[in-house]
DNA sequence: CATATCAAGTGATCTAATCACTTATTCCCA
DNA sequence: TGGGAATAAGTGATTAGATCACTTGATATG
């Protein structure tokens, strides 16, 4: 959908700072390399490198500090939320993002069951089909069609805080992430919880919603948890 | 805490970036203005308006497209979530964003009291102490600490990635919001129920900490609402 | 009519120098 | 000897204008 535009120097340049940050074992507080230092190790000039610095600076990465140097902000050993220019998530981190999703969606479908209307309902209702004509086929569009699920269960619930969040978390779980999202390495299995779900949503039974909702999330988790410790 | 450092051009840049868009009634994917003619506006040089830019690329704000032009992204009609440099929101999402966190906060509120133990138990004690200290006096301090309760409460739960989340969301209710959100003119009032949430992540009494949580946070929700809307 | 070419407009990057701020040291005076 | 003020080194912030790279719509060509 985005990255439509080839990757530029400073786009590079980001992810190699975050590099250099992670790989260097720096923690929060420590203090980087000067501007001048960094531009030249990186081999680009000031302003360019500064673009940079200003993205990581957003997010939180980093902090600039004028006249003292340029440290480590507390946000670089969490998770980079929403930041569509650096979509990174560590494997470890997947079962605490999970856990942050069986929070947090299982509500909202309860909620998006309250205001199940025709329009919004016909979007999750399309979402599902996209992921039928793909069961068998192509696996990236699969995987989109998964996601997007849960995107439009969280934008039927109504509340656009909650939704940009869903975004946020759901962000990170991109396509290279589909081996390990798919449950039981059964491709059907995904799609026939969605449609238990979507069958709640429709006969506005919110509890039930809300109840495969987190059924769904934790069987997720539990397989994700089974991949990264196999059991023995 | 932070904000130790005077403001820099760039960052006046970007807030007059944000009107600009704002008031200038620009819908996402609107076409604005070229670097160099919004360089000329701003009279400042190219660099500089550049590091701005990237700022707000960065939180989604807007998009550089190379050789066509900057358009207005998708994120600058919702809430500009986790950007420490410009924490701002409109009074009408006031109400949305309470409704996030009475969906997010109350189930953190038992998780905490299932990890109650010493050191983060007594941190959560310190917050209140502090926040009792200023029950009658400095206004700021006493906002600040009834935030922090929330935020130490999330981060009691010990999920990271929800942690995060509440920070973010937090992250907006600034000083500058601190008449709108006590609750009932009564400076008791939160400090009171705060202390009763604690008391049942004290006991380890998961329900009870989600259930206060939540009607603390139900009824904040209610008294904005009359604010906004008074009655009548 | 469709395709290829081209030119104008726009973002991306370079260059190198100067300004502004922080910090730790030094020095002086009490 | 102690405390505070001047200081110098280091660092981020900003300036200036030129050049490169890409997109896009108009134009020309088959």
């Amino acid at each position: 959908m985005s990255e439509v535009t080839r990757p530029t120097l400073s786009d590079a340049l980001t992810e190699r700072m975050l590099e250099l940050i992670r790989k260097g074992g720096h923690r929060p507080g420590d203090r980087l390399p000067s501007t001048r230092e960094l531009s030249q190790r990186f081999a680009v000039t000031t302003p360019t490198l500064r673009e940079a610095l200003r993205r990581l600076e957003a997010t939180g990465a980093i902090e600039l500090r004028h006249g003292s140097g340029i440290y480590v902000g507390a946000a670089i050993e969490r998770l980079v939320l929403p930041n569509p220019n650096m979509r990174e998530v560590h494997a470890a981190q997947l079962v605490e993002l999970l856990g942050a999703r069986i929070v947090i969606e299982p509500p909202l479908a309860a909620m998006a069951a309250q205001n199940a209307e025709g329009e919004e309902l016909a979007v999750l209702k399309g979402v599902l089909d996209r992921a039928c004509r793909h069961l068998r086929g192509d696996d990236a569009e699969l995987h989109e069609a998964n996601m997007s699920f849960h995107r439009a269960t969280a934008r039927m619930a109504g509340n656009s805080v909650l939704h940009e969040v869903v975004d946020s978390l759901l962000l990170v779980h991109g396509p290279e992430q589909r081996e390990i999202l798919q449950i039981f390495d059964d491709r059907r299995r995904d799609y026939e919880e969605h449609l238990a779900i979507l069958e709640a949503i429709e006969a506005r039974d919110a509890a039930q919603a809300e109840e495969r909702m987190r059924a769904h999330l934790v069987e997720v988790r539990t397989v994700i948890e089974h991949r990264l410790h196999p059991p023995g």
